[in-house]
DNA sequence: GTATATTGCAACCAAATGGTTGCAATAGGA
DNA sequence: TCCTATTGCAACCATTTGGTTGCAATATAC
């Protein structure tokens, strides 16, 4: 893996590494596109902390902002995901190569 | 999505959320079980730095400890990246859903 | 049993993170 | 045009994170 997609593969999955942050991506995966005021609303956190979320979403690519009339809609970015997806199933592959080298270290005393 | 499993998830897409903890998880993968000190030779970073890391990646069951002689080995276990595929899974089975509704909602003025 | 690797623990540090609040700026609708 | 909803910016705060160093403890090998 070259240094620079290494580096971008973390961003996507420090994205995600946040409980507030999965439920965000959840939500605008029902809803389809929504702006941070009516994300926060429901929620016990301020819209403030709603838009740092969606910053840290739109930085790894995860999201896309677009100005509609006064709002700001967030939306999902289905490209990252499935990059994130992809190192996944290698290292699922890998796991099926790798478990019986892993077998013999563990049998030996 | 109850709230105990949303808190494992993100802390397993936390673990893999940062670029020397992605590069132990290759570097598990490819070596099968390895300890702190083995994993700590090459990198420019110190022994303690790397099992700070793998205590990461352990309290997020990406990987388990086992004593073998005088070393402590540290091996990937699956599961866990079984579970985050699947969250990414649905992300990307619930985008094709929802691309249309958000089609229409691009294409609205 | 002693020398040598290896792991474990603790203190410390700078920077990043997740959150808050208050207020200014801006864009639509009446 | 003026009111109102919404976004943007900035300062501030406590906690977590990623890293270091130094030294004690432990387990193998000789």
């Amino acid at each position: 893996m070259s240094k620079g997609r290494e580096q971008d593969l973390a961003r996507v999955f420090a994205a995600l590494g946040d409980a507030t942050r999965l439920a965000l991506v959840a939500h605008l995966l029902a809803g389809g596109a929504l702006s941070a005021t009516a994300l926060a609303e429901g929620r016990d956190i301020s819209r403030q902390a709603i838009v740092k979320h969606l910053q840290v979403l739109e930085a790894a690519d995860l999201v896309v902002r677009e100005r509609h009339g006064r709002e700001v809609l967030y939306a999902l970015d289905p490209r990252r995901v499935d990059e994130a997806r992809a190192f996944l199933d290698a290292v699922s592959a890998g796991w099926d190569r790798a478990i019986g080298r892993l077998r013999k270290l563990v049998e030996t005393p």
